[in-house]
DNA sequence: TCTCTACCTAACCACTTGGTTATCTAACCG
DNA sequence: CGGTTAGATAACCAAGTGGTTAGGTAGAGA
């Protein structure tokens, strides 16, 4: 995997595991333990997941007692939308027309 | 890696080489040679990352004599769109107020 | 037919990933 | 103190990744 911000990211959602740890934390503040228990998945590969998660920027890990409750930082996505948002116009329909208009009247630009 | 659709395309994306060849996809289809010229690695290198960008369904290869003009498929993109809008609140400013305006309604609810 | 070009596959390499079990630290609780 | 709980780390393994070189195939063209 490269190491640039867009890739890190990219690579720590290509997992169904780490993205339902996101949904998790979408609704709060979690504990590992907690993280962990939808999984049938050993503590340490929660842990590995996490670790990712925190070099992707995506999550914060804490420390309350002997608790490590992990938090969302969902700033690196904004990246991802803005990258992918660069490819709307070859699915979205709405821009998939204002791009066919634009073509005509380059077309009759042409023309002249 | 794991095998869902999701998860394939995302995995695709997570790396620059890959990423760029999309772009230059998205100005028009290309051959491979063409696809390679940017890049200082040898054919078979880009192939790979072509066949990763193919099973994520992001490129079609099609072909004419000796060349295979590829050309980008961005639906799988829009999954990704989609994905990534569902957390949208938690960087967008303009739903972070929203979000406190409902919480505030919420609230007031509550005390009746 | 002979050659060149475009491209693919195969085999190999070093490194990473996603999982495991076993072991360690640190904090709470009796 | 001793036991339990939360969690991290280490060592290991199978499989995948990203690159290489070597060699093969298919079509264009002299």
């Amino acid at each position: 995997m490269a190491d640039d911000p867009l890739s890190t990211t990219f690579a720590a959602l290509a997992d169904p595991t780490r993205r339902a740890i996101l949904a998790r934390l979408a609704e709060g503040a979690a504990t590992v333990k907690e993280l962990s228990a939808p999984f049938a998945m050993s503590g340490p590969a929660v842990s590995k997941h996490l670790r990712v998660l925190e070099r992707a920027g995506l999550v914060v890990r804490g420390r309350d007692a002997q608790w490590r409750p992990c938090t969302l930082d969902a700033t690196p996505l904004r990246e991802v939308a803005e990258w992918t948002d660069g490819y709307r116009r070859f699915w979205d329909d709405s821009h998939r027309r204002l791009d066919a208009y634009l073509e005509r009247m380059k077309e009759q630009e042409d023309d002249h």
